[in-house]
DNA sequence: ATGCAAATGCGAACCATTCGCATCAGAGGA
DNA sequence: TCCTCTGATGCGAATGGTTCGCATTTGCAT
């Protein structure tokens, strides 16, 4: 975990003020080891006692992810249709996803460092990043099918 | 592209009546090289003069999503928050999204056979899939940043 | 042909997200 | 430290993609 004053220095270098809402923001989203909605991090923040309304939330998610801060995910988590956010780590994560209980875990291993030069060559793009999720079920889930 | 009797083969086979909105729909969604968003589905069923109503071609992909064929993409094209919807070929296709002009572009080739494989061993998982994005500047956009 | 469960049309409801506008607060300069 | 100005926030209303309720129609097995 880092240190408040690393979120702060961050969201300077972005461009943007340091609000104790931005940083307590960033903050639940790098502890969090699943990302969030943002009524979820609108709750946590209320457990806190840091008032805030959601619309702010909404709006501060907005400007992380604009700073490249946060990430918002293309996959919907749990059939519902709204955006899950997540703290960005510069060292991307991958995710396997359980198809029967929906739970989430982080990979840690990148397999595509060496595709990703490839491609580049091939393609002629400037690669930035990758998003990888991986479809399955867990053990859990497998025992429970029988 | 296949056949309509393959498509309405595949209803059957999963157990859903086959139905002339059904059928175009996997049409529509087969021979399209982007993921389409409902509306956009709805639109073009009306140019090809087959009426039908909003709500039916949300339930109608709801079911074709419940049944496997087709894939959900939540929020990430273009900023927009409404779901996008492609066509499930089997050998699953991975794509390079063009962070300047958004233009996607599927790649063929996957790189990650051996390493699900992997995983499944490792984390004793079962593996059925993977969704791969992979972000970048096409060539395009990297002169128009100069 | 008949019967029944599933599919559809239509409009209303839902709800995550966005907006408008008044007020407040962070950051830099005086 | 105080001022000033721009950007951030609160609050409520509006928006718009998606879902629902219910009456009607259609696919398909018998
Ligand atoms: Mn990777
Ligand atoms: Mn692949
Ligand atoms: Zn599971
Ligand atoms: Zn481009």
């Amino acid at each position: 975990m880092q240190k408040r004053t690393d979120h702060e220095a961050a969201l300077r270098r972005s461009g943007l003020k340091s609000t104790k809402h931005r940083t307590a923001i960033l903050d639940i989203l790098e502890q969090s080891d699943q990302p969030m909605a943002a009524e979820q991090v609108y709750l946590e923040l209320g457990d806190q006692k840091i008032g805030v309304s959601l619309s702010t939330v909404y709006r501060v998610l907005e400007s992380l992810l604009d700073k490249n801060l946060v990430t918002k995910l293309s996959m919907s988590i749990s059939g519902d249709n709204r955006a899950y956010f997540e703290y960005n780590r510069k060292s991307h994560r991958h995710y396997l996803v359980c198809l029967g209980c929906k739970k989430i875990k982080a990979i840690e291993h990148c397999p595509l460092k060496n595709y990703e030069e490839a491609l580049e060559r091939e393609m002629n793009y400037t690669i930035e990043g990758h998003k990888l999720d991986i479809y399955g079920y867990c053990p859990a889930c497998q025992e429970h099918e029988k």
